[in-house]
DNA sequence: GCGCTGGCTTGATCCACCTCAAGTCCCGGG
DNA sequence: CCCGGGACTTGAGGTGGATCAAGCCAGCGC
């Protein structure tokens, strides 16, 4: 009744960050349960979005963050003359439109590479309540720092590393992210094509798919289309910090 | 007697954001006037930098942020490999320090390229005031979210210009940065080497010497060493818009 | 079953940028 | 004044990844 909904349908029903099993990893991190309560009334209404839908677009008025439940999504940025770039991918217990804060209106697209759900959280009253709660307060400043912090990581691969480093940079994120939620860091399903990947890295699909099947003659990785192993991990971080000059 | 300080010099004397000719650009912005006392009561150190000096470092705890007053600073990350990539360009009225917030260690180092001065915001005192003033708190989560946005920017530079789009789009936003200061949209001197450009833009200083010299030969600028004169500005827009395929 | 489609792989060739190397320019110090 | 060094320019040649092109594979509708 409650799997694969139709895309945008709101969930009728309460729920409630205090008994989210993604509390350790979110907006409410570090918070008490009291506290929990008051951002349970803030967050009250989620959001379904279907495989290849967007949750928003660049240029739509921002009203509120948004919290993956369920799901992975892609944000992308595009330039006037039709440049695209993916600026990131957010999984369970990651935060959608932060970008929308300082202009009041989305400067990417946030697209769902599968079936996902999201969590609504209006933007000022999140705001009125930090200013209550100094926990959610700082927590939310650690999560916009973050993100700066991350994005510098992404301009650094971009700006200075060679395709196979690139490539390993990103599997190792990607596994480090899924252990933290649970998963095995060895076994991956990929929920975007080689061109996505390729654009987040910089690179173009063929480059993408060589890299793949470099790592995979190298006994680095087996690769079954979407489906990875990670035969050696420790290949994959010799490679992103050797620098190899 | 103020000019050309020591490094890490203090100022002894007060400074105060209400009367201070960056508050349109700067923190205060938008602020009523009493509630400009409040941050004045913040704000009330300044620190000299003196030209290839760090304001921080990667690594050192973080306890504040820092608007820069006068002068110019270049951020930069680096892997544990020696990789080296300038992650931005800061000038007055420009904030320094977001990226410590997450782990509250700075995580780049901030090293100023002409003698500087920049005002110190303890940031815990800066969170505090700003659950009080709802206009501040405004201010500084666009402040962070305008960061994001432009390091999105940048990825989309990084990933997917050539070297000569690269340059130009640099160059527009230096230009447009500088006349919001009220100087010049046509004449600037660049404060950074070929080298500090090429790692900001994914290049090598060869390449980025390479394309200023085509630009001055095409008639688009007039290169003297860092002397820049913008003669066509519009062609430096076209090539950036128009992703020549 | 068949054909179609979108995603992926692989090969051959090309070119933008890197690398290496040799200068030049400019500035500051003795 | 000359000298030295850092920043910059310019050329020649090499290369990593892009581009172009062909073919493969899995899933799906008919």
């Amino acid at each position: 009744m409650d799997a694969a909904l139709p895309a945008l349908r709101l969930e009728p029903f309460k729920v409630a960050c205090s008994n989210c099993n993604l509390k350790e990893l979110c907006l409410p991190l570090g918070m008490a349960n009291e506290q929990m309560e008051r951002l349970d009334a803030l967050v009250a209404v989620r959001r379904g979005v279907g495989r290849g839908e967007a949750l928003f677009h660049a240029g739509e008025p921002f009203s509120s963050l948004y919290a993956v439940r369920t799901g992975f999504f892609k944000t992308c940025v595009s330039s006037e003359d039709g440049r695209d770039q993916v600026t990131g991918f957010q999984m369970a217990g990651e935060l959608l439109g932060l970008d929308g804060i300082g202009t009041e209106r989305h400067t990417c697209d946030a697209v769902a590479l599968e079936d996902s759900q999201v969590c609504v959280i209006p933007f000022q009253q999140l705001e009125e309540l930090s200013r209550e709660l100094s926990d959610l307060q700082r927590h939310f400043h650690r999560i916009m720092s973050r993100e700066i912090v991350r994005d510098h990581g992404v301009m650094l691969l971009l700006g200075s590393m060679r395709a196979e480093e690139r490539l390993a940079a990103f599997l190792l994120n990607l596994t480090q992210r899924l252990r933290l939620r649970g998963f095995s860091a060895h076994s991956l399903i990929l929920r975007m094509t080689r061109e996505e990947i390729g654009s987040y890295l910089g690179l173009k699909l063929e480059t993408v798919s060589r890299a793949f099947s470099r790592f995979q003659e190298d006994g680095i990785l087996q690769v079954k289309q979407r489906q990875i192993e990670v035969l050696d991990p420790e290949a994959l971080q010799k490679l992103v910090n050797s620098s190899n000059c």
